[in-house]
DNA sequence: AAGGTCACG
DNA sequence: GACGTACGTGACCTTG
């Protein structure tokens, strides 16, 4: 909520550096690297940083650059930009600096595969302007003209202007109108007559500049100009009007700027702040700019770099070169020195923290509370820190208990809330988390939202999904991220309030150990952001996080924090017939068995089996003890050893009991009287979601009896539950992603695809037939092996092998993606889905097969189950806003099982709401990507869970 | 703490 | 000739 404006620069960073180049001397640095043009971007980026707070200054900035050279463009005029020369051999090494350049400057660098800069720059502008904010464009491409001018935002007009720092020259509407002689809106008509020799556009062969404008300004409109050509006089203009029509029009559509981009980065990102003077003077060291240097002031002169900052950039026997070859250094970072922390025990001390915060624009902030369910604990203190060791903790629930004669002075909870709030609801201010979800939810129920915010845990998960070294884990931890990128060991919870019975509330520790232990981690949070965040734009990793993963932590939250009603009378019902039922089995099986014993212990039961009864069935695992999973039971019932029958019985009904309705009564929260389970946001290496205390994506539905569980599961009265699924979406995703024509138009047609894929390998659809097309669809999806697909199919390796090799030859591309998709994560190390996660393979060339060809299996899946899980939480971030924005405020999202989420709304609004919730999943993949498949969503509702399906 | 089993997509 | 045999999860039970 600040009151100033805010503007928004965005500086187009390669058409820069070529003036730049052409404009400074050809400097080089101490490794004897070309840098006058990144010279000359660097002090441009200083000037504008430098004008932070001045009164046409920037309040958020970024650089956007080219990714590659071809575009969209191309598609629509292969000889656009054809004509460029090659740049110069000493400018093409000062490409990749000018990242290094920004990066150094902790700014944000926005680049995408197909669009040029000036797309995204436009697509900024737009959306920035659409918010009422004022846009300055930091260039002198006369494309970008044509976005000049203002229109009304929501606090007075917002304007987009240029800037050219070379010539230190605004550009507003006046200007463009004295260069084009039209407004700016009409520059594009007249570059489409004019053509652009640099871009190789063609215009209308023989109209220049000032023709351009002048046909343009008469007839106020290229196509007017264009029709109305036939009625001027005899002329060779008129001519030329006629003969190059079409070249014009094409030019005019490669003119346009694309205005609708998917932003990789949301605007709020781009918040300019103090600089951080350590990368910076890195970077400037590095490249020999001493007097910008001396300029950033004393004491950065040499720094001593500190070393094992970022094992997980490092390369690694037997790790795959993934990383570029121009590794920003880690900023330096002092060590972690704990008697550095402030105790915060007064509202003077409280109230400059925050004035403090307020000033950075940027704090970690963490929270201490009673318990580690986020639905039950409640606030015992926060930390808050801003920078390496500047980091303080604010005692608020300390000696409630009995333990303390007196209770420490500190701020009364409410009373320091009451001043937190502002700062944490701040729009100005981010605050950074790690695992954010947690206290999102406990400061949500302490009447705290909180917004902005970052979170390194799913900053490290956009970065290192599953990249894990040998026997240490690859989880997303703090203690882990801290002591992978810190080199540091945190004192652990354990250390503090202890484990099992000894285990105390973090409220009864004393005020010297917790404000250790607390501010420590704020600390710490703050120092993996200034670490990880940065990684994101050069690995990759930005679009996923800005547009996908990040956005989804508040939504996810508020999931968590809905809840769903259960039917705990329905539950123990269901709990007595079963233990009643479990009670009968196990007396029919100790008399089967001739004796008793613990039916629950499978080694028991595999001796009683194998040994006492004398059935067949072999030895299984390390072990060394008999497997009696359900696939060895049924083959003995089916060879008739009724006891085998009756222990499957027996295991599914304790199942049940235990594991559903047992435990879900438990998990009822006596404050909400709902279940609220947990997402894991990093539990899965693919992307997927994970569902703990208790798991609700694993409720049976399977089967009937297991189905009863989920009539538990039911609406507030005057309500219903509405389940909406993605049907079939992970085949479709590989219809599309190995581009095979006979099944996507099998889901263009609105097929049943195991039918589709029975008649193309057997020729009919039988029940038989589309059962096993079935099988083997789902064997492509998780990576084929004949052995795998025999033992399914109860086949001979053989006949499996050959129906391997029918379903390669009908559907032509599932091969190539399989090889492609290997061939890449060999080299590269890690798989992508469509959106750009990354899943790491660390054991893909391994020399230990079993543990090679279990990789290969798993990165053949990754990219299609990690593409499905992205579109899914695509559509839950734009779920609420759509179904609000629908006049539907009261329709709540509940739960989401992978490919299905789970509504709780007034029956009123469910007609109204069933055709939004199906329009959000089924385009959540647009406008980024545009899947050759559509994607069916089945919805249902009901008064109960299961009477939704 | 590990292994076996089984619930889900 | 070995590896051991479908991808991704989490919970509960017994046993060491």
């Amino acid at each position: 909520m600040g009151t100033e404006r805010n503007h928004l620069y965005l500086v187009d960073g390669s058409s820069y550096i070529f003036r730049a180049y052409h404009r400074l001397p050809p400097l080089t640095d101490p490794e004897g690297t070309p840098v006058g043009a990144v010279y000359g971007y660097t002090t441009m980026l200083w000037k504008l940083a430098e004008d932070l707070d001045a009164a046409e200054g920037p309040t958020h900035l970024a650089v956007i650059l080219d990714k590659d050279s071809k575009s969209f463009r191309n598609d629509i005029y292969p000889e656009y930009k054809a004509n460029r020369p090659e740049p110069p051999e000493d400018l093409r090494p000062q490409f990749p600096l000018i990242r290094d350049a920004t990066r150094a400057f902790s700014l944000p660098c926005i680049e995408e595969a197909g669009l040029e800069a000036d797309d995204l720059i436009a697509s900024y502008a737009r959306e920035a302007q659409r918010q009422g904010w004022d846009v300055t464009i930091v260039s002198s491409d006369k494309d970008l003209m044509q976005l000049v001018g203002e229109v009304d935002g929501p606090n007075g007009p917002a304007r987009i202007d240029m800037l050219d720092t070379m010539k230190s020259q605004r550009l507003y509407i006046p200007e463009v109108e004295a260069k084009f002689g039209v407004p700016p809106e009409l520059v594009g008509d007249v570059l489409a007559l004019m053509g652009d020799s640099v871009d190789n556009i063609p215009g209308i062969f023989g109209i220049g500049p000032k023709t351009a404008s002048k046909l343009i300004a008469e007839h106020g409109s290229l196509t007017a100009a264009l029709d109305q050509a036939p009625e001027m006089k005899k002329s060779k203009l008129k001519e030329r009007l006629i003969e190059g029509r079409a070249d014009a029009e094409m030019s005019r559509v490669l003119v346009t700027l694309k205005e609708d981009c998917e932003l990789p980065q949301p605007i709020e990102a781009m918040k300019l702040g103090k600089v951080p003077p350590e990368p910076l003077a890195a970077f400037l060291e590095k490249h020999g700019f001493t007097s910008l240097l001396r300029r950033l002031g004393n004491g950065h002169g040499s720094p001593e770099r500190a070393n094992n900052l970022d094992p997980a950039g490092e390369k690694r026997a037997g790790d795959n070169g993934t990383d570029e070859g121009n590794r920003q250094q880690p900023p330096e970072m002092p060590a972690v020195d704990r008697s550095a922390y402030e105790t915060v025990q007064t509202m003077e001390a409280l109230e400059k923290w925050i004035v403090r915060a307020k000033a950075a624009r940027l704090v970690a902030v963490d929270t201490e509370t009673s318990s580690l369910d986020a639905m039950q604990a409640d606030l015992v203190g926060i930390s808050l820190a801003l920078g390496a060791n500047d980091a303080c903790y604010i005692p608020l629930a300390h000696g409630s208990g009995d333990m303390f004669a007196e209770k420490p002075q500190q701020i009364e909870r409410e009373a320091a809330l009451k001043a937190l709030r502002p700062l944490l609801a701040d729009d100005s201010v981010t605050k950074i988390f790690q695992n954010g979800k947690y206290d999102l939810n406990v400061l949500a129920r302490h009447g705290a939202p909180v917004s902005p915010i970052e979170d390194t845990m799913i900053v490290s998960f956009a970065l290192d999904a599953g990249r894990s070294q040998d026997g240490i884990g690859g989880g997303h931890g703090m203690d882990e991220l801290c002591q992978r990128h810190l080199a540091h060991t945190a004192i652990a919870y354990k250390d503090v309030c202890g484990t099992g019975k000894k285990a105390i509330p973090f409220g009864e520790v004393p005020l010297d150990r917790a404000t250790e232990y607390a501010a420590e981690d704020a600390d710490i949070t703050w120092r993996l952001y200034t670490l990880l965040k940065p990684r994101l734009a050069v690995e990759g990793g930005s679009r996923i996080y800005e547009r996908v993963d990040r956005p989804l932590i508040p939504v996810v939250a508020g999931m968590e924090r809905e809840g769903i009603k259960v039917d705990r009378a329905r539950l123990a019902k269901l709990s007595e017939e079963f233990a009643r039922e479990i009670g009968r089995l196990e007396g029919e099986i100790h008399e089967a068995a001739g004796q008793e014993f613990t039916v629950g212990s499978p080694k028991q039961l595999g001796d009683i089996l194998f040994d006492k009864l004398g059935y067949k069935g072999g030895r299984k695992g390390k072990s060394g003890q008999y497997s009696t999973d359900v696939s060895v039971l049924e083959k003995l019932a089916a060879e008739g050893a009724p006891i085998a029958r009756l222990v499957l019985e027996w295991r599914q009904l304790s199942k049940l009991k235990s594991t559903y309705t047992d435990a879900l009564q438990a998990a009822i929260n006596p404050q909400t009287g709902r279940v609220h389970t947990s997402y894991s946001l990093v539990g899965a290496q693919t992307g997927r979601l994970s569902s703990t205390d208790p798991n609700l994506q694993n409720i049976p539905v399977r089967t009937a009896i297991g189905r009863q569980i989920r009539e538990a599961f039911v609406p507030e009265d005057g309500n219903v539950l509405l389940a909406a699924d993605y049907s079939q979406i992970e085949l479709r995703l590989a219809a599309h992603m190995a581009d095979v024509d006979t099944l996507k138009q099998a889901f263009a047609n609105g097929e049943d695809i195991h039918s589709r894929t029975a008649t193309e390998m057997f020729g009919e659809v039988t029940r038989d037939t589309r059962a096993r097309a079935k099988t083997i669809n789902f064997a492509i999806l998780y990576g084929i092996s004949r052995w795998g697909l025999a033992g399914r199919l109860e086949v001979t390796p053989e006949e499996a092998q050959d129906m391997i090799d029918t379903y390669f030859q009908r559907f032509p591309g599932i091969q190539r993606y399989i090889a492609e998709t290997l061939e890449t994560v060999r080299e590269r190390g890690y798989s992508e889905t469509l959106f750009g996660r990354k899943t790491w393979f660390p054991r893909i060339n391994s020399k230990n097969q079993a543990e090679r060809q279990g990789s290969e299996r798993a990165a053949i899946n990754a990219p299609i189950q990690g593409t499905s899980a992205d579109i899914i939480k695509r559509a839950m971030v734009r779920m609420l806003p759509a179904l609000r924005d629908a006049g539907l405020p009261d329709v709540r999202m509940l739960l989401q099982v992978h490919d299905e989420l789970v509504f709780e709304l007034p029956e009123a609004d469910v007609a109204a709401a069933s055709p939004v919730i199906e329009r959000v999943m089924a385009e959540a993949a647009l406008p980024a990507v545009r899947l050759d498949v559509p994607l069916g969503v089945e919805i249902g509702t009901g008064a109960s869970w299961d009477a939704a399906h």
